[in-house]
DNA sequence: ACACGCTCCTGAACGC
DNA sequence: TGCGTTCAGGAGCGTG
């Protein structure tokens, strides 16, 4: 699923061929994903030049010279695809494919998004930062400003356990579940540890954890970029391997100890009941 | 103001 | 073999 280094591996891979590029049109096969699509979609993209692309936490938004952001989600399955009119690429339609870009050199991109948790919508540029989604994001994990302190600052205020406070996209935004498991085993803390009652100490090396993890990832990402057509001629995921997170049964790599599944906000938890202790109560 | 749990959706992975 | 059931997940939103 795309979470952080997941969207920067798909707008590096998209900025070639639609960073200051023309849209001819943006066509959509059905009325909305997640949420319908703009209903001045036409106007606001038809003939327009895209003047600046950047992620946002795990948002893509695409600035328009007509005064307008397309803000895309790729939600738990959203896929873009790249069809190279240079290179003679013949377009394959697909199951689920929802958006197509017309670029106005005879590029296509398409979105396929078969679960359609995914969205795409828009808002004026000028105010992105009262975009209901836009408007409530915390600091990124590859913003220098993202700091131990800040995060200690933010732990104190919490009530929550470890994994909901790295979770809530207000505090660091873009961090998803898998990278929360990774970094928590990484610095070796419980998933179910009161975060207010975490170190400093320990809250800088978590805050350098998160960085060297996602920042690996997205190394991890870029370097698969170069081939970014798999066999699907979709982009964006690659293989990744992970400490914790999914092997719950398997051993640890850190301590061969057996590592466990828990649910913690209704979402799944992996980690390693032998590393990770609780600073508190140093159960398990 | 906070913390939950529900919701959207499909396909993969199971179990009988 | 083939059906039905369960589960995964981002994030807004409604409820308690």
């Amino acid at each position: 699923m795309p979470e952080l280094p997941e969207v920067e591996t798909v707008i590096n891979g998209l900025k070639p061929v639609m960073l200051n590029k023309k849209i001819a049109k943006i066509e959509t096969t059905r009325k909305n994903l997640r949420y319908n699509f703009p209903e001045n979609l036409d106007a606001i993209s038809k003939n327009s030049k895209i003047i600046d692309m950047q992620r946002l936490s795990k948002y893509i938004v695409i600035r328009l010279d007509t005064g307008y952001s397309l803000i895309s989600h790729l939600g738990m399955s959203g896929k873009y695809t790249i069809f190279s009119y240079a290179r003679n690429e013949k377009i394959e339609p697909v199951k689920h494919d929802h958006v197509i870009f017309h670029m106005d050199n005879g590029d296509t991109i398409i979105y396929n998004d078969p679960r359609r948790f995914g969205f795409l919508i828009s808002c004026k540029t000028e105010e992105e930062k009262n975009e209901k989604h836009l408007s409530k994001l915390g600091i990124d994990p590859t913003n220098d400003k993202l700091t131990d302190e800040y995060i200690y600052d933010k732990f104190q205020k919490c009530k929550s356990n470890l994994k909901i406070a790295l979770m809530n996209q207000s505090i660091i935004s873009g961090l998803g579940n898998i990278y929360v498991c990774e970094a928590m085993h990484r610095t070796k803390l419980h998933p179910n540890t009161i975060s207010s009652t975490i170190p400093h100490k320990t809250i800088k090396t978590l805050t350098k954890h998160i960085k060297e993890i996602i920042n690996e990832a997205i190394k991890a990402g870029g370097s698969t970029l170069k081939d970014y057509k798999n066999p699907e001629g979709a982009m964006g995921y690659f293989q990744h391997n992970f400490d914790v997170y999914g092997r719950n049964g398997e051993n640890c790599n850190e301590c061969q100890s057996e590592i466990k599944k828990i649910i913690q906000g209704g979402r799944s938890t992996f980690y390693c009941p032998k590393c990770q202790k609780d600073i508190e109560l140093n159960n398990d």
